[in-house]
Order: C-alpha cells, then sequence, then structure tokens
DNA sequence: GAGGGCCAGGTA
DNA sequence: ACCTGGCCCTCG
C-alpha cells in the first residue's frame, strides 16, 4: 500500500540475533498477520515510541537485498512514483528453498579471473583506449558509447566487464533480449576462457535456475552479471561497472508498476555506486545524448576516417523514383534495389530485406478509392492473413468475408501495407534459384551460413550473417516515420542501423524512403549523433522527456480526478488533458522541469496514498515518462 | 488490506 | 438503547 511504504520496527530475538542480517527474508506479524519482509538494518534502539513486536521467524540466512540494493530500490520506487515493495518484486527473485541448499556450497569459478586485458577492440574509438584504461585503474568512467558499423559489441562489452574483473571488480550488463543475452554470455566465455566468472540472468529461466544464478551473483561467486531488464537491480559484488546496449529498445522499460526503464536504473546505481557506466548502441537515443551534452557522459565513437572504412553505402529510392520505375509498380523491389541484391548474391553473399511488418497484407484498403479497409464491428483495420484468405479484423479478429467500402462500395482490396509474408513469397518468385529464409516473431534465426541467400526479416529479428550481408534492401522504411509518435524517427533509424550495421564494409544499403526525410539523411550520414542532437532540440523546444518530466495519469475520470486534487503538485506543474484511453478511461499528463521530476514523483505517491488509506475505488496508474507517450 | 474507533442517522 | 454505514486512522 503507498500508505505503509517505509520501514517498521522489530525486536530481534536473541536466537535469530546472527541470522536476521540487513538482506534476509523475515516473517512479521504486521496488523495482526504474518506477511513477508526483509531486514533493512539493524539497530540498537528504536525511535518508534509505542511498543515492539519480535520478528515471527527468519526465513533464511541467505542475504537477497543487499545494502546497496536496498538504496537503489528505494530511489527507484521514489523516483516512479511506486512503492519500495512493487521494485522489490522486480528485483529480487522468489525465494527456491531447494536451489538455496544444494548451492550452499558454490562451486568457484574453475579458472582464474583473467589477468589485465588486451586492448580488444576498443582503440578504433575516439576515447576508447582511455575508456579501458579507466576500467582497469578502478575508475569510473561514463560512456555514451556508438558502435561502429558490423562491430563485435558483445564482444566490447566482454572485454569491458573482464577488464573491471581483473581490476578486482564486478560488473554489470543488461541486453533487451534473449538473443542479445546469449550473444553476450558467448563473448564473455570466450573472453573469460570459461565458466563461473559470470551468470546470466533473464525471465525465461525456470524459478530453481534463476534463483540460483542470482545467489551466484548475491553471494559474490559471479562477479559479472548479463541479464534482461530485471537484471539491473541484480547484487554485484564490489561493482564497478554498469553497461546497457541500445537502450532505445522498448523491451528496456518494464511493463510492471512502477515502470522503470532499465536505462535510468542503471544511471542511478552508476551514481550510488560510484562506477562507470556505458550506454552503448548503433543508435542514439535523446536521453543518451542527453548525457552527452550535460557533460555525465563522454563520448566514445569511431574517428570519421574509422566510419568510412566500415561503412556501408547506402542508397536511398524515394517515392518519385519509386513512382517512375516500372518494376517497382509490377514487384516489390525498384530496381536500384533488385541490381544490389542480385549483385551481392552474384558474388556468394547474402542479402538481407528488412520489412517493416509481419504477415501477409496487415493492412488493406479499397481497391477502387484507396479508402482503408476497416472493421465494420469495431473499426479496426483488416489484415489478409494469406493469398487466398478472408479478410479479418487486426484488433477484434472477426473475418469480414462480405467487406464493402463504405465510400464507394467497392468490394475489391489491395495491398496497403505489404507484410514479410508476402514480400517472402514475391521475391521468391522474382528470384527462382535462390533460397529463401524468413526471420520473425514466430520464428527467428540467429545466424545464417555464408552463401547466397535472401534473408526476409522484421525489425530486430535480423539473423548474423557470417563474413556480413552483401547487401541490406530496407524496404517501406517510410512507413515507420508515418507513426504518430515522437520516438518514430528515432525509432526507425535505430532499426535501421542495426540492420545496416550487419552490412560488409561498402556493400550497398538501399533504403526506399525519401533522401529528404531527416531519419534518412542520418543513415546516408550514417551518424546518429546527428539525429539524437536533433531529436533532443525537438524534444525541448516541445517540452517533452527527456528534457521534461512527464507523469501519465490513466484510469477511470473520477479516480483521476480525485488523485489531482489530493497531489500538492511542485510549483510550475503544468497538468494536460485529459485524453481518452482504453476501456472508458482517460489520462491525464502532467509536466514539470526535470529539476521538479523528484518533488512531482513524490507529490503523486502522496495522493495515491491519500486515495488508498481512503479506500477510495479503482486504481489510477502512475507512470513517469512512460515511452507510449513520445 | 484488516481492524477498530467515532459519529451521524436510522430503528426498536 | 442499540444497530448500521461511512469516514478516518493505525499498523512497529
Amino acid at each position: 500500500m503507498p500508505h505503509l511504504d517505509r520501514p517498521f520496527d522489530y525486536l530481534v530475538p536473541h536466537s535469530a540475533a546472527d541470522t536476521a542480517l540487513p538482506g534476509t527474508r523475515v516473517r512479521v506479524r504486521f496488523a495482526g498477520q504474518l506477511v513477508d519482509g526483509f531486514v533493512l538494518e539493524r539497530t540498537a534502539a528504536s525511535e518508534h515510541d509505542g511498543k515492539l513486536l519480535f520478528l515471527e521467524r527468519c526465513v533464511s540466512g541467505e542475504v537477497v537485498l543487499t545494502p546497496p540494493v536496498a538504496r537503489l530500490a528505494r530511489e527507484i520506487a521514489d523516483r516512479y512514483a511506486g512503492t519500495l515493495s512493487d521494485v522489490l518484486r522486480l528485483a529480487v527473485p522468489p525465494r527456491h528453498a531447494k536451489a538455496e541448499a544444494e548451492a550452499a556450497s558454490p562451486a568457484p569459478p574453475a579458472t582464474a579471473p583473467p589477468g589485465p586485458l588486451v586492448r580488444g577492440g576498443w582503440p578504433r574509438y575516439t576515447a576508447g583506449a582511455a575508456l579501458l584504461r579507466a576500467l582497469s585503474d578502478g575508475r569510473m568512467p561514463r560512456a555514451v558509447w556508438t558502435a561502429l558499423p558490423g562491430e563485435d559489441w558483445p564482444a566490447r562489452l566482454a572485454e569491458a566487464a573482464a577488464t573491471c574483473l581483473a581490476a578486482g571488480r564486478g560488473a554489470l550488463i543488461v541486453v533487451a533480449d534473449a538473443r542479445d543475452l546469449d550473444r553476450l554470455d558467448a563473448a564473455l566465455l570466450r573472453v573469460l576462457g570459461g565458466p563461473g566468472h559470470h551468470v546470466a540472468l533473464s525471465a525465461a529461466l525456470g524459478p530453481a535456475e534463476r534463483y540460483r544464478r542470482f545467489l551466484a551473483a548475491a553471494r559474490g561467486t559471479a562477479r559479472i552479471v548479463i541479464g534482461t531488464r530485471a537484471a539491473a537491480f541484480a547484487p554485484v559484488a564490489g561493482l564497478g561497472l554498469v553497461a546497457i546496449w541500445d537502450d532505445g529498445d522498448d523491451l528496456h522499460s518494464e511493463p510492471r508498476a512502477p515502470y522503470p526503464h532499465a536505462r535510468q536504473v542503471l544511471l542511478a546505481r552508476a551514481e550510488q555506486e560510484r562506477c562507470a557506466a556505458i550506454v552503448g548502441g548503433f543508435g542514439r537515443t535523446a536521453e543518451a545524448q542527453q548525457l552527452v551534452e550535460t557533460g555525465w557522459a563522454i563520448e566514445v565513437s569511431a574517428a570519421r576516417d574509422e566510419l568510412r572504412r566500415c561503412m556501408p553505402r547506402v542508397l536511398t529510392v524515394g517515392e518519385h523514383e519509386r513512382a517512375r520505375d516500372p518494376q517497382a509498380a509490377a514487384a516489390r523491389l525498384p530496381s536500384v534495389a533488385w541490381r544490389a541484391a542480385r549483385e551481392a548474391l552474384a558474388g556468394g553473399a547474402p542479402v538481407l530485406i528488412q520489412v517493416p511488418r509481419r504477415g501477409y497484407l496487415p493492412a488493406v484498403s479499397c481497391a477502387d478509392c484507396y479508402t482503408p479497409a476497416r472493421c465494420a464491428h469495431c473499426s479496426g483495420p483488416l489484415a489478409l492473413p494469406a493469398a487466398d484468405g478472408v479478410p479479418m479484423c487486426r484488433w477484434c479478429g472477426r473475418p469480414a468475408a462480405g467487406h464493402a467500402c463504405p465510400e464507394c462500395g467497392g468490394r475489391r482490396l489491395r495491398a496497403a501495407v505489404v507484410g514479410a509474408r508476402r514480400t517472402a513469397e514475391e521475391l521468391a518468385r522474382a528470384f527462382p534459384d535462390t533460397t529463401v529464409r524468413t526471420s520473425g516473431r514466430d520464428e527467428v534465426l540467429t545466424s545464417i551460413p555464408r552463401e547466397p541467400a535472401l534473408v526476409v526479416c522484421t525489425p530486430g529479428a535480423e539473423p548474423l550473417a557470417d563474413g556480413g550481408y552483401g547487401a541490406v534492401l530496407l524496404l517501406d522504411a517510410w512507413a515507420f516515420l508515418t507513426r504518430a509518435d515522437l520516438r518514430g524517427t528515432e525509432e526507425a533509424l535505430r532499426r535501421w542501423f542495426a540492420a545496416a550495421a550487419l552490412a560488409r564494409p561498402g556493400a550497398p544499403v538501399v533504403v526506399v524512403a525519401d533522401g529528404g526525410l531527416v531519419a534518412v539523411q542520418a543513415l546516408l550520414r550514417f551518424d546518429p549523433a546527428w539525429l539524437a542532437a536533433r531529436e533532443l532540440a525537438d524534444r525541448r523546444e516541445l517540452g517533452f522527456p527527456p528534457a521534461t518530466r512527464i507523469a501519465a495519469l490513466t484510469g477511470p475520470p473520477a479516480a483521476v480526478a480525485e488523485l489531482l486534487s489530493l497531489a500538492e503538485l511542485p510549483p510550475g506543474a503544468e497538468v494536460l488533458g485529459p485524453v481518452p484511453a482504453a476501456d472508458g478511461q482517460e489520462r491525464m499528463l502532467v509536466r514539470t522541469a526535470r529539476s521538479a521530476g523528484k518533488a512531482l514523483a513524490l507529490s503523486l505517491k502522496a495522493a495515491a496514498g491519500a486515495r488508498s488509506v481512503r479506500k477510495s475505488a479503482d486504481a489510477v496508474r502512475i507512470q513517469i515518462d512512460p515511452l507510449d507517450l513520445l
């Protein structure tokens, strides 16, 4: 409960004096019932005037909530207007007694920790060698790292972590998904020369294995922890470095209350534990740019001539050229893309084709008047799941067999957006002798061999190609940029860079979008920093995060209004809305200066506490700087 | 969330 | 005199 979000004092019986140490789990009687808790601190006296109860029971002597993590969780709860226990649910995995017992005698790492490291691939970057040197000296460098195209980023991060370990400190690296985690895991095994020094934490592990690995970190057996977003809270003994890869990926944003973002958790941690930080990616977010512009972090990116050496050759096909291109009308590929693909295949290399949408025809419109085809029931967009299928609503799933256009009565449909499956089908016809593979949500390919093939993928599912792709085609690239949200441009570029980074140096990257678009310009220059600086400037102008702090309050209108009436918002707070949200709810926004962000969150938390204490019905969701706002 | 005290307004 | 519901508070 938000109004109960504070520590409570208990007496420790003599029998528990050596067990109930800070960070252990206990059971206590609270308001008459038995509840779970963590020991936060042991003190000689209590400030509480009333009488104290004894701890009911020590659950285990295992220290699972180390004092630094407890402090971190408190700060994150405050920043996101949430409760400590909400954050702890994310931070500390459920206990698994068997795992705890069997791991009682931890198997130490098979190999000795690595010595001071080879400088690896970092000297290719400005300040790269200095970054490693600082890590190895145990200092706390902070870097926004923009990786070169084709970079073996898992190897670089593994080198940074190993350098920390050699200097006697731990490291924590967070990636977006299981695929990236596997790659990083493999890189660490290589660089560290074997298992034992590191653990990989992810939600996909079973409860026993998850807890087992968590304990290896908590006990300091494994000094390097890698994982997906929740690992940002993992205990790491003597933390020397936190790092996040691809911080623009939506997956770094936790979908459960209080909705923290892994980047922010790690940055808070770097401050609190006075350790080094690396925010890396092929692209750059406005948030990372802000770290550079405020001087919090330094920029680690390639010198221009180093970039030129490994940069692909970016070509654009705009809408005008497309319209005049007879082949484009007939098939999916503009002739520039067609030629690039053919040459790459002839040279024995695979070709990557990124399509923004999966499925067959994920959006269709009237063949006569181009009106988007919508569901008669819920107005959702109609899609064609297969060549000979019946159109279906993408929102409610109802088939729309008898669809007739409300504008002109036409019954024929045409593609409004072409999906990955349909693209693969068309390419198979256009290149009859070539293997066509697909990689998307349903089946993601990790890597493909060094041989001619067409690889159709949706963003984020690009397989690695041994030796790199001979050409990369970014089809329907404009589709990203028509998204109404603010992050559309940044997101488009992030995905294009991720795909283009897999091309061989000098190989063509064909982007089907107008060359005048800002995102396309950034791709042509291969300069994510330039786009990020523009993005950040735009956000400043519009008053959006990270230039400001915004809280989104979502719930039934009366509940949202009540919360706002109870909140003592910091001076200068600006209330915007309401806008309708799902299920008859509505959403209000509260905007403050960044410097008032903490006060904003605390005031909303206090108001939520007041609502909770008066047992107000209907929850209001409080989100700080939510991604879907942008 | 549970339990309890307090008060207003009802009923026996 | 007693019951009920709403309101508000505490919980160590």
